[in-house]
DNA sequence: CTATCCACTATTGTATACGTATTCAGGAAT
DNA sequence: ATTCCTGAATACGTATACAATAGTGGATAG
């Protein structure tokens, strides 16, 4: 109703205090997609820092609204908030790579059987134009967007389960797998143009729900034992071990 | 150090800024599992709404601190937040019981094998312990405590596995499911003193993993069947169904 | 007497101000 | 020259103040 009423009179130099709730639960969603699609982009690193302030200027909300957002990502576990030092884009360990990907093939391998079952023309035919638009992305050189619509596949995957639980479910577990393959992963691996998702969709589609259990299972392995653990710590903690040496 | 230092001059009336965020992460931390635990022990009902003013004054923290709590119990699925209408213990539909019970079972079961091989003499005493006082609380008629004892257990189990990312989806659903049994189960179920668990530590001390994953798909199965839908919705929904043959 | 509309109150959403801790840089002393 | 200490700046944690909304009760008109 009253959307611009605060542009009326006066209007303060920093902030037109435009907050007006009406549309601040969306916005909030809004700032939020937006950093956690950056951090699966991986155009923000891991590693990278998350000052309070800095989103507040970029999203002209106010810290109380950056550290409600900030939060919820770290309950993703996409951020990591240190007490007193504030928040960067979590930089996954081995232990939780290879826990994030054990979980990944219990719970989408358990899902498949489901899906297959519930899986209707209207799904295929959205499934194929993910994988098609991933693999338009993977020929364009965007990586950024194939990395996202890979993920996005896995998670509409698991919403055809029916069981909103544990999509929700998956849904992060792909958010961190983008993180584990950004600091684990190498360069060209996502570059290899494979059909695994076209034949997935084609084991879904014909209802064998146990050859996509099984496909899926090899899939999600090929990936893992694509990540090398080898270059691990790469930032302080291994200083003795490297200058160890020449001392 | 300075936890009564509030008490020893004056006093202002609402707050007197003890803030001192010192000890604020741990004073949060100790609110939060307050209420998390009051609902597991379904203390605080489904649906009992929970006002910041009032959490304000119960344990002396401001709103903000309130409210950052009641974000991460509303991302647990343990309180429900209505956009205007603020905070309330969540009370789970039919469909979320079925969905985390399917959860449940395809990931407990399935960290079982795992379990069973890293489990060691201690965690094997620990169990038997969290077993016994499960007993125990039940004989002497405290529901409550047995209820959350019963969900401290299944963590426990989750946590052997050695998957921290899997432990930790487990200890939420087993939080939901505390909700759950609050709204579908019936009275005398709970009552009924089964040996299920002590079945369960038999079978991984012995290292029988499939076993084990046999029994908690069994003991699973025992308490979802024991769940009766039929009361469902007893709010407001079905007003117009239920005085609708009146008028 | 009843029904509808308006106003008030209670409660949440948002922003900001203040206090405190941490970090980085610069200088002094050994 | 190097190391340690001190101070300033930066950024986070907490509380509070202000704004908006939804629900409730009262008043008025039919």
């Amino acid at each position: 109703m009253e959307q611009d009423l605060n542009l009326s009179g006066i209007e303060k130099p920093h902030t037109k205090r435009l907050g007006k709730n009406g549309d601040g639960a969306e916005r909030h969603e809004v700032i939020y997609r937006a950093i956690s699609d950056a951090i699966i982009k991986q155009q923000l690193h891991p590693g990278a820092r998350l000052r309070e302030d800095a989103l507040t200027e970029v999203f002209n909300v106010s810290r109380t609204g950056i550290r409600k957002i900030l939060q919820r990502l770290a309950m993703e576990q996409l951020v990591t908030i240190t007490p007193r030092r504030g928040a960067s884009v979590t930089r996954p360990t081995a232990a939780e790579a290879r826990d994030v990907f054990a979980a990944r093939k219990m719970v989408e391998c358990g899902l498949m059987p489901e899906a297959a079952l519930h899986i209707t023309p209207q799904d295929v035919l959205e499934l194929r134009d993910m994988a098609k638009r991933e693999h338009k992305a993977l020929r364009a050189g965007e990586q950024s967007t194939a990395i996202q619509l890979s993920a996005a596949f896995h998670e509409r995957l698991a919403q055809l389960s029916g069981n909103a639980t544990l999509a929700a479910f998956v849904s992060q577990l792909c958010s961190r797998s983008s993180l584990i393959l950004a600091v684990y992963g190498s360069a060209g691996n996502l570059g290899c143009e494979s059909h695994d998702h076209d034949d997935l969709i084609d084991y879904l589609a014909a209802g064998e729900g146990e050859k996509a259990k099984a496909f899926m299972l090899h899939h999600l392995n090929e990936i893992e034992s694509s990540l090398s653990f080898l270059e691990e710590e790469a930032f302080a903690p291994d200083l003795h071990q490297i200058f160890g040496i020449t001392c």
